[in-house]
DNA sequence: CCGTATCCCTTAGGATACTG
DNA sequence: CAGTATCCTAAGGGATACGG
C-alpha cells in the first residue's frame, strides 16, 4: 500500500479527483507532463484497489467520469496531511540540504 | 518530498530508526534484502534533509550510529499514520481486487 | 565494520501509432 | 474522446570487488 504513495502520478490523479469528477481528457490536461499510458495505467490500478469509481457513457464520442470512493477519500486526506508535512518542513529540509551540500563540497 | 516516502528503502529505514539509534550493520540485518549500496545511499539522502543524524566513533572496527532528529521522527510518525490507514484498509482493498480480477478475467 | 566504485540487467515509463 | 499496442531508452538498484 505505500508503494502506491510513492507513485508520483497516482498520487498526483488523487488529489485531482478530490477536487471532483473528472473525465479521462480533463485529468490528463490537469496533470501535466502526464503520458496517456501512464494515465490509463493510473486510473486502472486505483479502480482495481477500489479507490476509484469509473462510469461509462456509450455516447459518441465516448465520455467516462472518473471519481473517489470513500476509500478514495479518506487515502486522498492522508496525501494532504502528508502534504501538510511537506510544507510545514519544506524551509528545514532545504536549510539542512544546503547545509550538507556546503560541508560535503 | 512525497517522493522519499516512494522510496522502499527510505519508508524501512525510517521505521527501524523510530525504534532507536542503530549502527549501519545493524540496520542492515534489520531491514532483510537491502543491500549495502542502497542502506548507503538511503541513509546519505536521509542524513542530507536532515531528518538522521550520524555519529561516526573512529575505533578499530569503525562504528557509525544513526538516529532520527526531531524532524525525522514526525516523519515517522507520518509512515505510521499511513501504515495505519493501510491496515484498517487492507481488507476493503484485497476484496475490491479480487472482484475486479474476477470481473475482468 | 563501514563504506565506495563498477558492472550489468531489469523495468518504469515516454513517444508514437492505431482502434472503437 | 478514451483507450490499446509496440518500441525504446534512461535509470534504479542488485551483485561483486575493493579500500580505510
Amino acid at each position: 500500500m505505500l508503494d502506491r504513495l510513492g507513485d508520483r502520478w497516482t498520487v498526483l490523479v488523487l488529489v485531482e479527483l478530490s477536487k471532483g469528477t473528472r473525465r479521462f481528457r480533463e485529468l490528463e490536461r490537469a496533470i501535466p507532463g502526464i503520458s496517456q499510458r501512464m494515465l490509463t495505467l493510473t486510473t486502472k490500478r486505483l479502480c482495481r484497489d477500489g479507490l476509484v469509481e469509473r462510469t461509462v457513457y456509450p455516447t459518441i464520442p465516448p465520455q467516462t467520469d472518473y471519481r473517489l470512493t470513500p476509500m478514495g477519500k479518506s487515502l486522498a486526506d492522508m496525501v494532504f496531511a502528508l502534504a501538510d508535512w511537506s510544507r510545514d518542513h519544506k524551509d528545514a529540509v532545504a536549510a539542512a540540504r544546503s547545509r550538507w551540500d556546503r560541508e560535503h563540497a
